[in-house]
DNA sequence: GTAACAAGTAACCTTTAGGTAACTAGTAAA
DNA sequence: TTTACTAGTTACCTAAAGGTTACTTGTTAC
């Protein structure tokens, strides 16, 4: 005998949701590399040193199949991609300034 | 010939450093739980019982350490130990809140 | 013909987060 | 004598995140 399927609703979290797209080691950064600005990859990759141009593309395709950023590829020699935020990564903008307020008045900077 | 060690600040971003403290899948959850109450051990693993005890007890540590909580222990049989919030822990709540709106409005909930 | 250019990809490795299951301590109640 | 109670700990495992180094692609400039 079959009984229907009953799917519970999982209660999901919105902000460990929001985590899932903000979170990690460098997506607050890039973001905030993309601010107000359209940038090329090598650009980006120039400012962030620090991140291995492997984890910036995963960070980025990641940030765009969730919907923050755009990819627009030019069919140029050589190549040339320019990512920027959409509409919705640019609504995050004071949720990320909230979290950097709080960072900055209570996290004293130069630790580490 | 030793030269003078020159120390360079590393930059460090203020919204990855918040997100040192309460990023991970459990800690928004737990200080959700101890908003505005001072519960119990068993108290929060009842509420949360997605978490398992060592986890639980791993997370607040970290948040304890991270000043955002204060663990109080009675030195009873059996045991009793009470979770509660800091001022710096309460001093998150707006910023919570700005996450969990932003995660309201835009992560259609019912989602997995 | 070889090097430079941009934007990656591939193969591989290490560290961290998170999870499971079983065990512990000291006392009181059955 | 065994069980229950609370707040953990221990040992072990798996998956995910992040990192390094070398390679690819097609065209142009030397």
């Amino acid at each position: 005998m079959v009984t229907k399927e009953q799917v519970i609703p999982e209660f999901v979290c919105p902000v460990t949701a929001l985590l899932e797209l903000i979170g990690g080691k460098w997506k607050p950064v890039i973001l905030y590399c993309l601010r107000d600005e359209t940038r090329r990859f090598g650009e980006l990759s120039a400012r962030m040193p620090s991140i291995s141009r492997k984890v910036l593309t995963e960070q980025l395709k990641q940030l765009e199949s969730d919907g923050l950023v755009v990819r627009v590829q030019f069919n140029e020699i050589p190549p040339r991609v320019e990512y920027s935020l959409t509409d919705l990564g640019r609504s995050l903008a004071p949720v990320l300034q909230a979290m950097e307020r709080w960072g900055s008045t209570h996290l004293s900077n130069p630790k580490h």
